[in-house]
DNA sequence: CTGAAAGCGCTTACAG
DNA sequence: CTGAAAGCGCTTACAG
């Protein structure tokens, strides 16, 4: 029951406490059979050094907090697998924090107090008041699949590892050009959050370099049953029915799958094509074989870890990295060119 | 950059160390105007209290080990959620690991440094020599659907909060029996664990008791994959096809649907019946609609707290604490009553 | 290579 | 109510 310290191996081995320290500190210089002694002594006691006494000493915890808003998309338990494993291989631990909204501040506060070494935030964002504090803390802060926004001075910017989310919506865009479809369709995830607005802009620019424009438009906010509501506005005029509907994750499109299939009796694709985001383990079951845009997770997380790093040495400039995304076709994108009655400039804009 | 401590406060306000400690702890006294003094110096210098050394002092770290083998299954996704909020909610905060196997000796090692107040472990489980170390060490295990395996002496036991496994495999055979299914086939999960032991057990009680056996048998080892394989060898041969599977759990019970329907033509339910265990929330979507055993997450995590609490305050034995599931039925399961050329008593077997 | 000593940033009796 | 002091379990110069 009593804990076992280094005064209690040290006496048992008869050498001073300081040696003990040393016997679990790689690199110390022990003679081989004073740590011999030690060793033995520890293990007859059953000793783990005081991970808590070492962090007060050391000024590092070596624990790194992690902020999460939601789990249901399944990209992010991938990413707390990924993470968690990738920092445990660097003798980096996890403390994990479930905010209830996408603005982490009040668990920032808690998170601080553990003085963990970094931090990182997935699926939230925290104000730039919280990211100067944690930049004079000197805490490094990185943002996983989320950017800054700019504060009002754009004084305090913080790091961030995303995927090129732009070029994916592009990709997107350009694959549904290409496949003959001229009424796409957007169903936003939470409007103020950058991969939504970039996906979106990489459509758009695709869109407009064929003189297109969106053909509609909705919001689903990345939840289920919102994009579901989404989904039956969006279908709700039979004349001006979207021929594609790219969703900006893959969690919403499943939702417009169901929707689709179930509830408005449309098939996908014959009536109409969807694409997703994320490439979650889903997409690939046989009953969606989504169409979707990969997020690189191996990359994006090793990315993360060396942010983390790179920042704890000194005080470097925040700084963010993009990593390429690629398009994973599968069966949601029907080919429209023969399509009977279809009328190519229909939703063309003057440019 | 630099940190700032109560000493700095203390200064600022003009008060002693030991007045700004009391300031920041719940319950001590400290007169109205020192306070206030104290809190002004603390917001201006923006001081957090260190948790890390008020650990050490106190010997309670406020956190909980929580360790994790996989995450696939979208049941332990949602079991971290509510763990953590709880636990949040609490004061406490979530170590997470993730161990490669369902034996997690080795991360336990690192948690114990981490001088964790308690440690909860969701399917995974620990080796009794180890329990015992935690059991000597005062830090109370839960183990979280799983259920210990008693040591050699079954001198350790660890506590733990499950389903009524065995009652949830019974229900699930009552209604396969009693929507008149009679070579039901059973797909078990990783062969060691509890839950699917229990599983398989409650479903044999309940054909026992119509004088049935398993028809057939499989192990998907609660992986997709493998789960897959396991239905092909199920329904190789149509002579002696199953008219029911129940799966250990909705994971590769999904991996069943989608095997069964896409590679092996066969309709759900028209053809056979498919049941999970879990009630993830995949099993809800439209393309699966699946019969399921609802484990109830927000009871479990509830009574993983107490325990974890009750433990905590003293040296209480270990308990075991199972909650009550309930049959959810939905779309993947048939009625066969009047299914043409059945033959009631085929699998019956002599008492 | 090894030990005595200082100190990390707190909490908590103990006096006053 | 408040302060001086001891101490949680370590690490790490500093002498030797």
């Amino acid at each position: 029951m009593k804990k076992v310290t280094a005064h209690d191996v040290a006496r048992l081995a008869e050498v001073s406490q300081s040696a003990v320290s040393r016997a679990f500190t790689p690199g110390a210089s022990v003679a081989p059979d004073t740590r011999e002694r030690i060793e033995k002594a520890a293990r007859k006691l059953g000793y783990r050094p005081n991970a808590i006494a070492r962090s007060l000493i050391t000024r590092r915890s070596r624990i790194i907090g992690l902020v999460m808003s939601y789990l249901e998309n399944q990209f992010y338990p991938v990413v707390i697998e990924r993470l968690c494993q990738a920092l445990q291989r660097d003798g980096y631990h996890v403390l994990l924090f479930i905010s209830q909204t996408e603005d982490a501040d009040e668990v920032l506060t808690d998170i601080l107090q553990y003085q963990v070494d970094g931090i990182v935030m997935a699926s939230t964002t925290l104000s730039s008041a919280l990211a100067s504090d944690c930049q004079n803390a000197g805490i490094p802060v990185v943002l996983f699949n989320r950017v800054a926004q700019l504060g009002a001075m754009g004084a305090y910017s913080t790091s961030s590892v995303t995927s090129q989310n732009r070029e994916g919506g592009r990709m997107v865009g350009e694959l549904l050009l290409r496949t003959g479809h001229r009424r796409i369709a957007w169903l936003a995830g939470a409007e103020k959050t950058s991969t939504s607005r970039d996906r979106e802009a990489g459509l758009c620019d695709a869109l407009a370099a064929a003189g297109l424009a969106l053909h509609a438009r909705g919001v689903g906010n990345y939840d289920f049953a919102e994009a579901r509501r989404a989904v039956h506005l969006l279908f709700r005029d039979p004349a001006s029915r979207p021929d594609a509907l790219f969703a900006a994750n893959d969690h919403m499109a499943i939702a417009a799958l169901e929707t689709l299939r179930t509830e408005l009796g449309l098939r996908v694709p014959h009536d109409v094509s969807v694409v997703g985001f994320d490439n979650v383990p889903q997409a690939a079951w046989p009953s969606f074989d989504l169409t979707t845009v990969q997020q690189n997770i191996d990359e994006m997380v090793d990315a993360t870890r060396n942010l983390l790093f790179d920042q704890l040495g000194g005080q470097v400039m925040a700084r963010s990295i993009d990593v390429p995304c690629v398009l994973m076709e599968r069966g949601t994108v029907a080919r429209r060119d023969d399509e009977p009655g279809r009328k190519p400039g229909r939703a063309r804009q003057p440019a």
